[in-house]
DNA sequence: AAAAACTTGACTATTTTAGTCGGGTATATA
DNA sequence: TATATACCCGACTAAAATAGTCAAGTTTTT
């Protein structure tokens, strides 16, 4: 039961950003040196992000990312889903007329993973990226 | 954020247990029957079910395995305690000096993923095997 | 022009997962 | 006591996912 680091950087980019942004563009670079995660990598991050509507680019010097949303809106389910982490602790699809064990009928089990993922969906829905920076006593 | 088949197997059969006992032992054969889960991976599931106190064992014919405690009481946190299911969302130990990204203080990250850890470890905790067994229209 | 910084797809090594295999041992019953 | 049933256990492996790199761009500011 993890989570991937795609996703644990991209929280960590933006919550960055989210510090760090002082109404212009933040690079790549920046965050790369600030929070020691490879700059290739946040490029590949930073590329789905975009294409969610997570953040906007600025090219060119002294360009960089920008938050679309303000902290305070962005929900951190947003993020992830913007990274194809969707919370499905098991692979048996709501949708499906199939069960996970192949049969035409749902598992014993089905209703309870069902509950969990909403658990969990309801975790990060309820969290915004603000909600990251409040008491924070070891910033960076 | 997916949950191993592991973990999903050994709810799904110690649910099974839970309504095909009747004071007598449950083979893994009937279990992989009733369920569609190979008996060997049974096996090496229970092995470990069997070593962290959760089921005993009965050897020989008409033999199987039996709920150490009753579905009322077997929390779904320690199954998945037995299969070394930690719920750690992310790699960060709790204890180490460490953090995630090599340096000395915590990220900004990290109390989040603090947060999330015990948000879904309370559902597990607060989840008896009893509980999956209600309203289940679809049961097998 | 030149440098900074985003863009994109492809590629790869490593790790994890899911599941199998082989060769046991114990015990109830015929 | 033979035998079938069912637990016991470590080692093994194929396939998938993950984490991250690489190469070769394009755009924009100074
Ligand atoms: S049928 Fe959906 S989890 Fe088994
Ligand atoms: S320091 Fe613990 S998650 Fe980053």
């Amino acid at each position: 039961m993890k989570l991937n680091t795609k996703s644990r950087y991209a929280v960590m980019a933006l919550a960055d950003m989210a510090v760090f942004s002082s109404n212009n563009a933040v690079s790549l670079r920046d965050i790369s040196l600030r929070q020691g995660i490879s700059l290739l990598y946040l490029e590949q991050i930073f590329l789905r992000l975009k294409k969610n509507n997570i953040v906007k680019s600025v090219r060119g010097i002294n360009g960089g990312y920008i938050l679309v949303k303000s902290p305070k809106e962005l929900k951190i389910s947003d993020i992830l889903l913007a990274l194809d982490q969707k919370v499905k602790t098991i692979g048996c699809k709501k949708d499906s007329k199939k069960s996970c064990n192949g049969k035409s009928t749902k598992c014993i089990t089905h209703n309870f993973w069902d509950e969990l993922d909403i658990h969990i969906n309801s975790f990060f829905e309820n969290k915004k990226l603000s909600d990251l920076l409040k008491n924070r006593e070891a910033r960076i």
